[in-house]
DNA sequence: TACGATGATAAAACCGGTTTACTATTAAAG
DNA sequence: CTTTAATAGTAAACCGGTTTTATCATCGTA
């Protein structure tokens, strides 16, 4: 492959005006320009990214992180890569999927800086050494979801609105006339856990209603989502009786009600009313009755994380910024209005 | 940031002897390696990835490259999608998901070469110049579908079966007791349009059928899917209403369909069968009845993909190989029996 | 005519690694 | 006790760009 200075000798002039004439960082007359883009074209000459980049500082390439071994991704994760892509597009921004097994990264022969300007990390965990560590490099950073206290104030993120989400589901089914409602929360540690959770609380203190804390209960990591659903609606209904509705983290875990409604012969919704947080599984539709969720904009949430971090790689020092998305409700058909005494 | 030679002056060794400790290209002594690590650490030192790459003439990375302005994935690429992802994460490749606009790619002070080690590349066409590039410039390749003529000795690619597909399904059909069968075909000049009709055809002639030529039609680009199939609907079965059958491409396309045969007041499946290529969309279960097609393995699709490129990088000069994946029918209850003179 | 200012190009240093060619040391072979 | 071979490490060149500094011609102005 011809190079810069195979360029500059055919143009005959130095490697340096051949670099202007592509960087554009300095002016060269009209001529001298035209002639160095001719022998380009002859050599079929391209400027080598690597060593623009190695001589630059920059690459012009965001990376999109997402923990080890979670390879898989689904449909929230496709409308969040479409949202990112579209900015990344528009922005002449490349975008690096980065998914190495930790496996790879440990090994010393491995080991490296990342080739990326800037990253946005998925599924911020407790103690979260992706974070850590890029903090402490100072690479520009844009997270998906709310980080733990720990970064909150340090780091720019972008998140589903959850305590309102919270609030509104809780709302949505204390209108139906549902006073007791089972929450199958995920795990606790999860920063979506509580802040639905707060949510789900804040609904009942304004309606003035009590809440039973035996009615969260929190998903133990070792389950399968819909073997948790499973195995906590027959518990939870057997001690208590009065339940009405059930919400539910995500649809597997609505799938694990469904079975045990089947069983306890528990019609939906008439007898039961589920919900389900995250439409965004292609099953919502597929469920009998039809589950109601609600609509997590993965595409806004992708495009806002994407242009946050952008800002940040454009204007060095941008102050850290957190951006709350509003999800709305999608109304199916798996809640109704709590069953009264009478055809109780 | 750290480099190379602080490393080396702290470690009190050259540089080199860094460089084989990290690229373990050649054996240093396990003392001056462990002071050299220990230097490293000190300093919070990692080798400059794209210095590297520069030096080395690999990235490790390989580009994921979908036409210019198309940046929607859909459920198929989706699959398609995490199939790679799954080869790479395994071999550690990054992959640099690669949809610049072409305004931006056309400036001068952004035409560089590709950071990647080798492409894969989606929906190939006629004279695709992305191809041809390529080639011109001996990049590693592999393609996703199969590449027009011109190419298709030159460039490994994996494609479905379309042949194959287009095969089984008219077999189906026929042995179902359709002998007139409308094919909404794609655009002609798709590679897949012509091998999913190689298949028909080659369907009828072992049965010893005689074929329609009337009944083979062609998309055209500017109509929406779901027009195409509605306004061809309409048409074909005013003008052939022999037909108890129609093969469509994608499920919209189907949706077309669906909505001529309720205004012609057919039934669907016992007046009319139904069947779409491509079980990709979220959609299919969701039609009345719902749809039969073909399960495209998107993410086998993928991951051969990836294994044939990363292969390619590993032994040069390896052969060009084309690899087909089978696909199977989903039946769902859009095709039945064609309906008999007595109860037409 | 001489002066500083301006603009275009060139020469050389630099970005941060890898690699080749060479030297010094030690071990094994004859 | 040499000779040969293998091992460990280094200096310098190199990968292909960018950038700083220097050079030189041209121009307006005093």
């Amino acid at each position: 492959m011809a190079n810069i200075d195979d360029v500059a000798k055919i143009a005959g002039v130095s490697k340096s005006t051949v670099s202007n004439v592509f960087s554009k960082k300095r002016p060269i007359s009209k001529e001298v320009s035209q002639r160095v883009l001719d022998a380009a074209l002859d050599l079929n000459y391209r400027p080598n990214y690597w060593a623009r980049s190695l001589a630059n500082k920059r690459t012009n390439i965001i990376g999109l992180n997402m923990p080890g071994e979670q390879v898989k991704f689904s449909q929230f994760h496709l409308g969040l890569f479409n949202g990112v892509l579209k900015e990344c597009y528009s922005q002449g921004y490349r975008l690096l999927v980065n998914t190495l097994s930790t496996e790879f990264s440990k090994q010393v022969e491995y080991v490296a800086t990342d080739p990326v300007d800037g990253d946005i990390l998925l599924d911020p965990a407790e103690n979260d050494e992706r974070i850590s560590e890029r903090i402490m490099r100072k690479l520009p950073l844009v997270v998906i979801g709310r980080p733990h206290h720990e970064y909150e104030s340090s780091v720019s993120y972008v998140d589903n609105d959850n305590v309102g989400m919270g609030q509104i589901v809780a709302e949505h089914l204390l209108q139906l006339g549902h006073s007791h409602i089972l929450f199958l929360n995920t795990q606790k540690e999860r920063t979506v856990a509580q802040d639905r959770e707060q949510g789900f609380i804040k609904a009942f203190q304004k309606a003035d209603m009590p809440i039973d804390p035996k009615l969260i209960v929190y998903k133990d990591g070792k389950l399968t989502s819909t073997t948790y659903g499973y195995q906590m609606t027959k518990r939870l209904l057997a001690s208590h009786p009065q339940i009405t509705a059930i919400i539910t983290d995500t649809d597997k875990v609505a799938l694990g009600v469904y079975q045990a409604a089947e069983e306890l012969k528990l019609r939906i919704p008439d007898d039961l009313s589920v919900f389900a947080f995250s439409d965004d599984s292609i099953y919502a539709p597929e469920f009998k009755p039809p589950l109601t969720g609600v609509r997590l904009n993965g595409e806004v949430l992708g495009s806002e994380a994407a242009k946050l971090l952008i800002e940040q790689l454009r204007v060095p020092n941008t102050i850290v910024k957190r951006i709350l998305i509003p999800a709305s409700l999608v109304f199916r058909g798996s809640c109704a209005k709590a069953r009264t005494e009478n055809n109780k």
